[in-house]
DNA sequence: GATGAATTCAAACGTTCGTTTAAATTGAGC
DNA sequence: GCTCAATTTAAACGAACGTTTGAATTCATC
């Protein structure tokens, strides 16, 4: 988390564990299996998490559709369940999280897709369900915002130094953080997807430039 | 962008670019310092250029609050301008932007801390006075949300292949991006800000976890 | 064309990297 | 308690890293 993959080196990781260097070859085979192994550990239940919860909802509402926020709820409960566990550091893992989704090293990127494909799948189709009248293509956008959303929120909680006058005791505040971002993006979600229709003030973006 | 700060070596970079090693240390004096003149090269344009549409939009509507979307607006022409700057490898520049954001090297965060502080302070107004009835702290929140979304969105063409089927030819399209970007951020920027209100329809949201 | 500063260059500096090797140690099954 | 596989260990491997050095080269100025 702190230095991203490659400059983290097997001597940092195997003194601060306070096993032997060569422990990670013998055990993992290599540093990027290590790197895949640290990740799956917690993202695979997490995921396994966010699919169960969907479904759950899903079989309550008995047929009717979810609300966007219900489906964003299913998205941010596990996540926060993780990051609360702080026996096993929680928080630091969904910012190096954060940070894998930024890093486009190949094998991190295929790693990601074949892990979220599933569960990115049933969410799809639950917000397809929610928002009937959004086009296909519009809603991959939105799901596209929403997931980078909320992964740049949970990794960056440094970045509020960047945007923000000093908010005292919030910064680790994870759940209320994703009580402000769950209705953002769901007003973002139901937003009309009009990009063809007529404005009311004026303003057509980009038209200018 | 494709390896990181750390992880990219001065060897490939002085190669890549004809000259020889040590011209780095002897023009920079480090890596680090080559690190901000490349950033600083082309984000200080894009931030002055930001600030200087706002104030066009500003004095054009004669004292009346912009919308979100005109904010929205000044915020993103600037960057689009710059991925559309081929000559210079903008649409590079964007991505490793975004890598920079989630990069938690002290340099770096202090680095860019700096470069927005000014930027961000002009845009937090113009939204207060678009907003009036969200308070400060909960437009803070917001205003990391958009944020992050843009420099998400800016960086991370390749999250598309995680999140979405094969969406063939659009995804270099970040005009089109950003036309669906910005919209769904006004609207969260719209929302009503009430966490503490009547539900309308019985989800609180976390309230079961 | 000589002079002196600015720049470029090849080479080497010491350090750290991921991985491998072979010996030492551990631990279960007979 | 011996055996043999599993594991741990210290040491070394070759390669790559950012930086420094001092000589070669370039370039403007006189």
């Amino acid at each position: 988390m702190e230095h991203g993959f490659e400059a983290t080196s097997l001597r940092l990781i195997t003194t601060a564990a306070g096993v032997n260097l060569a422990a990670v070859n013998y055990h993992f085979g290599s540093k990027e299996e290590l790197f895949q192994a640290v990740l799956t550990r917690r993202l695979d239940p997490m995921n396994h998490d966010r699919m169960q919860l969907l479904s759950a909802y899903e079989i309550a509402a008995a047929g009717k559709p979810l609300t966007c926020e219900k489906i964003l709820a299913a998205m941010f409960i596990p996540a926060l369940k993780l990051a609360r566990d702080y026996e096993q550091g929680g928080k630091n893992f969904l910012r190096l999280l954060g940070r894998a989704y930024a890093d486009p090293a190949p094998f991190i990127r295929e790693f990601l897709s074949n892990q979220y494909r599933e569960m990115i799948a049933r969410f799809r189709s639950a917000f397809s369900r929610a928002l009937p009248h959004i086009p296909r293509e519009e809603l991959s956008w939105r799901l596209h915002f929403v997931m980078g959303a909320l992964s740049y929120t949970l990794a960056g909680a440094d970045m509020l130094k960047i945007i923000s006058q000093p908010h005292p005791e919030e910064t680790t505040n994870d759940e209320l953080l994703l009580k402000r971002l769950a209705p953002f993006l769901a007003a973002g979600l139901r937003s009309p997807s009009a990009p063809s229709s007529v404005e009311d003030d004026g303003n057509h973006l980009f038209q200018e430039a």
